[in-house]
DNA sequence: CCGTATCCCTACCGATACTG
DNA sequence: CAGTATCGGTAGGGATACGG
């Protein structure tokens, strides 16, 4: 039991000393997978991959830079995999990786979570 | 499978229509537990009850003002119960509710996703 | 088609001082 | 002790126009 701490110290977080926002690994991955659409973002990706422009379509309301903002920011955690074709006009697709599949089943917990 | 999506469902969003971040419930969710040092706050009170001025100390960095916001919306949202003892001086204690323990577990499920 | 560049705005968050 | 009041900085996010 007590695994938020576990898993805390596991990451070389020190509890009993400080443990800010900063340090805590729980913060910091809220941090991005909170900010607006990025849940989203995921969903949409679960059925399989997506182009870019598709992804503008499915998230009405989404303006192209916070969706590039997205994409990259997932890129960079390695939650997605970004892949160009060489074909005319440029084809780009976004594919959820492992990682990725694994934050989305958590955000499958959230939403249980947030209607019983 | 895609319960993500059963959730939403469940919820009266609708999925194959609009999804906004405004009628998504997972975002509503991360736009509030994902801000600043509300994970750790949490994370206090799984021990037990706390007071303010214990949090204030526990969470070294926190302002009042920030802490009691924090406070509030936790209260608001139904994970937490404030307390307040008729002693002088006045005493108020906070404790996590069953509903706050759930979303800790999530928490947990975090952490450990965080990690790995 | 797939993004970037630019501008702006506001909502979050922190520091500090003060009160019931 | 347990907060509120006030002020200000900053980063996130949106609209729009433009570039490779």
């Amino acid at each position: 039991m007590e695994s938020f701490q576990e898993a805390h110290l596991l990451a070389g977080e020190t509890c009993s000393g400080r443990l800010t926002p900063e340090t805590c690994s729980v913060t910091r991955t809220l941090a991005f997978v909170g900010s607006k659409w990025t849940p989203l973002v995921i969903f949409r990706l679960r059925s399989g991959p997506r182009r870019y422009g598709e992804l503008l379509q499915l998230l009405p309301g989404i303006s192209p830079k916070t969706l590039a903002d997205r994409l990259q920011t997932l890129e960079a955690e390695g939650l997605l995999t970004r892949t160009v074709h060489p074909d005319k006009p440029p084809r780009v697709e976004y594919a959820l990786t492992g990682r990725g599949r694994g934050l989305s089943d958590i955000l499958d917990a959230i939403a249980d979570w947030a209607v019983a």
